[in-house]
RNA sequence: GGCGAUGUAGCUCAGUCGGCAGAGCAGGUGAAUCAUAAUCACUCGGUCGGGGGUUCGAAUCCCUCCAUCGCCA
């Protein structure tokens, strides 16, 4: 391979700005984030590019709709791209509209050159053509008259067009994929783009007239058309480096070629006609395309037409940044599909995060704080836990090397046995035990060492997925976050040459119940809005909650009242009947064991058997009050095990000042009754 | 219809060169009390989709059937 550019230019697709971000959006573009955070750490330079796809005939109608030019209607469209990925914190270098100048001017030129070169040409265009989905069909796909995509009428079109040849670069494709098998990937789209380029290829038509579609961007030696948007879009990846050199062709050079991160839906485009394209501009293909797979919902398609569109922004006023993050890229392969689950986020959150990483910093700390109060904790002399630094050397650089594969489930799951190896030091060294034998305080000491070190590290590797938690970590371990990027070079060996001085901290994340609201006592401070910049590592925050320790009394009601506030989306009726609701008559009703919040019933719905039913009411009634209430019961909700019952059903209750208050009828009802 | 993939524990998946079936979660038992009731250890659980073949030996290689998915038409 020819030497390349020690650049590390990465992209997602410019997202078309007539869609409402959905969690495809949102997972593409936090992957890209971690691999342009990686490579920082691994000191790169780095070019992260995101943006937004502006043109095209969809745009043009909703801005009519609106009564707003295509440019107005688009600029007020735009924040909710942009804001979103601020919350997320994507650290995108740049962002490009493919309405900016610079972009509409190098696809001008780009038009020019391919024109100069003979690679366009005018023909004829008869077809069908699909309004909606902006797309021609032959005979052969139109089935009655309709669209094979959306099912919707068709016209015939017939019009003067220009085209491109792509068949002239077919065979050299083919032989440049050859030699690169690993240039796509996953293996199976290489395979399915192989198979695509063994039939012949047609030309592409890249022009639309003006009249039909009013909005794109010009083509200069035909005035009466303008450029296909895919055309337009594809060529982001290249106008915005041009745009940036101080020569012309002088910023293309430093960062191409690029690495494309994608979903598989658009791979035909990438992995086809945006090679052929840079072909006939005498550019390299990419460096890299990899397209992900996609995100289902309860094993279903998300559609707008199903209704089951998971919007990233309520998630986010839900849970926070990082716990999004950690859950998309923790569960599934990337390259394949995954399923959306609330339960599932929720157990992420609990279980790795709250459990698994929350808690270990939070007894690491507590015991330094504790044992150590004025001359902190310092390098020892011999290892505190030579086990752990092993698992530290050989587990961090695994887990660095499945990130730049991009194998970002494995590349948390090996982050994820590191800290049970932690949590199993903290274990077999029982520090609270070594602390009440005096003559043991240097062992003590070291192994405190020890863990912290790990949990410094902890924060190292963790910092490009979760940027956030990093900076919390490390600046509840008194390690100065003020530098943006922490180099793996420079600070991920074991073994600082530091004194911690720490102070017990507060939660790092908030467990959940089974709908999402916040558990335990943390009412206060702890979970602020998240609003973060783009550096998160870099934001500091007042330590406040190492001080007022909660009250060890475990009374304290749940002061969840106020956190219940997600600005909510507006929904269709076939939204809310989706939800099956029933009348229930309570059977029979007994605590959970060894839970406070949870009751488990027995509630009639009207059905042969009734249904078990575990309600996180326990605080607010006794069993005894339950048995012949009437209750309101989601009878279509997926069940879900608590504290090992399995819950076949959810009770509707408002959540009150003082706990819950379960919802009942007004009147006579059996139980069976429909709700709506 | 053509091409490609997948099928392994209740769930999600790993399994290299053919060499005693693995992990996480869920379930069970116990330990511990530093910690957000958080952790740690042990344990239950599998006809590796079905059938046939090659081999001393098959989850793995070959054939075939079934199911599911993807791409193309």
């Amino acid at each position: 391979m020819a030497e390349r550019s020690p650049w590390f230019y990465l992209t997602t697709p410019i997202y078309y700005v007539n869609d409402v971000p959905h969690i495809g959006h949102a997972y593409t573009t936090i992957a890209a984030d971690v691999l342009a955070r990686t490579h920082r750490q691994m000191e790169e330079p780095v070019f992260f590019l995101t943006g937004t796809d502006e043109h095209g005939q969809k745009v043009w109608q909703s801005a009519e709709k609106h009564s707003l030019s295509p440019q107005l209607y688009v600029d007020r469209i735009l924040p909710r791209f942009r804001d979103l990925w601020v919350r997320l914190g994507i650290s995108n270098d740049d962002f490009v509209r493919t309405t900016q100048p610079r972009h509409v001017k190098g696809v001008s030129e780009v038009l020019a050159r391919l024109r100069e070169k003979g690679d366009l040409y005018e023909g004829a265009y008869e077809g069908w053509y699909c309004l909606p989905d902006e797309r021609f069909w032959t005979d052969k796909d139109v089935v009655d008259g309709l669209c094979p995509e959306c099912r919707r009428p068709v016209e015939r079109i017939s019009e003067t067009n220009i085209f491109f040849r792509m068949s002239r670069y077919q065979e050299w494709l083919i032989s440049w994929y050859e030699s690169h098998p690993e240039s796509i990937r996953p293996e199976s789209r290489y395979n399915e783009i192989m198979g695509f380029l063994r039939k012949p290829l047609a030309d592409l038509c890249i022009s639309r007239p003006k009249s039909r579609v009013p909005w794109g961007i010009p083509i200069p030696f035909a005035p009466d058309y303008v450029t296909y948007v895919w055309f337009d879009a594809l060529l982001n990846y290249v106008t915005v480096p041009w745009s940036l050199g101080a020569t012309p062709g002088e910023g293309l050079d430093r960062l191409w070629p690029a690495v494309h991160i994608i979903g598989k839906d658009i791979l035909t485009t990438h992995a086809v006609y945006w090679p052929i394209i840079l072909a006939a501009l005498d550019l390299p293909p990419p460096r890299l395309i990899f397209a992900h797979g996609w995100w289902t919902v309860d094993g279903e398609k998300m559609s707008k037409s199903r209704g089951n569109v998971v919007d990233p922004g309520a998630l986010l006023d839900l849970f926070g940044t990082d716990p999004l993050r950690f859950y998309l890229l923790r569960e599934g392969q990337f390259g394949h599909d995954v399923d959306f689950s609330l339960i599932g986020l929720i157990n992420r959150i609990n279980r790795d995060l709250a459990n698994d990483l929350g808690n270990l910093l939070s007894r690491v700390a507590a015991m330094a704080d504790r044992y150590f109060p004025g001359e902190g904790v310092s390098r020892p002399e011999t290892p505190g836990s030579p086990e752990l630094r092993e698992a530290a050397n050989t587990l961090l650089p695994e887990a660095l090397a499945r990130t730049q594969a991009l194998e970002f489930h494995r590349a948390l799951q090996t982050l994820w046995e590191f800290v049970a190896e932690l949590n199993r030091t903290v274990d077999l060294r029982a520090p609270w035990v070594l602390a009440k034998d005096p003559e043991r305080r240097g062992e003590l000491s070291a192994v405190l060492y020890d863990l912290l070190e790990g949990l410094r590290l902890t924060a190292l590797y963790l910092a490009p997925f979760l940027p956030e938690t990093s900076g919390k970590i490390l600046e509840a371990l008194g390690v100065p976050a003020g530098i943006s990027i922490l180099s793996y070079r420079e600070h991920g060996v074991f073994g600082l040459e530091k004194i911690y001085r720490v102070q017990e901290t507060g939660s790092l994340f908030i467990k959940r119940d089974t709908l999402g609201n916040p558990l335990g006592e943390e009412g206060e401070g702890s979970r602020k809005k998240t609003r973060s910049d783009k550096t998160a590592t870099a934001t500091p925050e007042p330590a406040a909650s190492g001080k007022e320790r909660p009250s060890e009394t475990e009374q304290e009601k749940p002061n969840k009242a106020s956190e219940v506030s997600a600005p909510a989306p507006l929904i269709d009726y076939a939204d809310f009947q989706k939800v099956r609701l029933a009348t229930g008559i309570v059977r029979e009703a007994e605590p959970v064991p060894k839970s406070k919040k949870l009751l488990k019933l027995s509630v009639d719905v009207g059905e042969p058997v009734p249904r078990t039913v575990v309600a996180g009411i326990a605080g607010s009634y006794r069993p005894e009050d339950l048995v012949g209430k009437t209750v309101v019961v989601v009878t279509n909700l997926a069940p879900a095990t608590l504290m090992g019952v399995t819950s076949q059903g959810m009770l509707l209750a408002a959540t009150t000042q003082d706990g819950v208050a379960l919802l009942t009828v007004d009147g006579p009802a059996a139980p069976g009754n429909g709700i709506k």
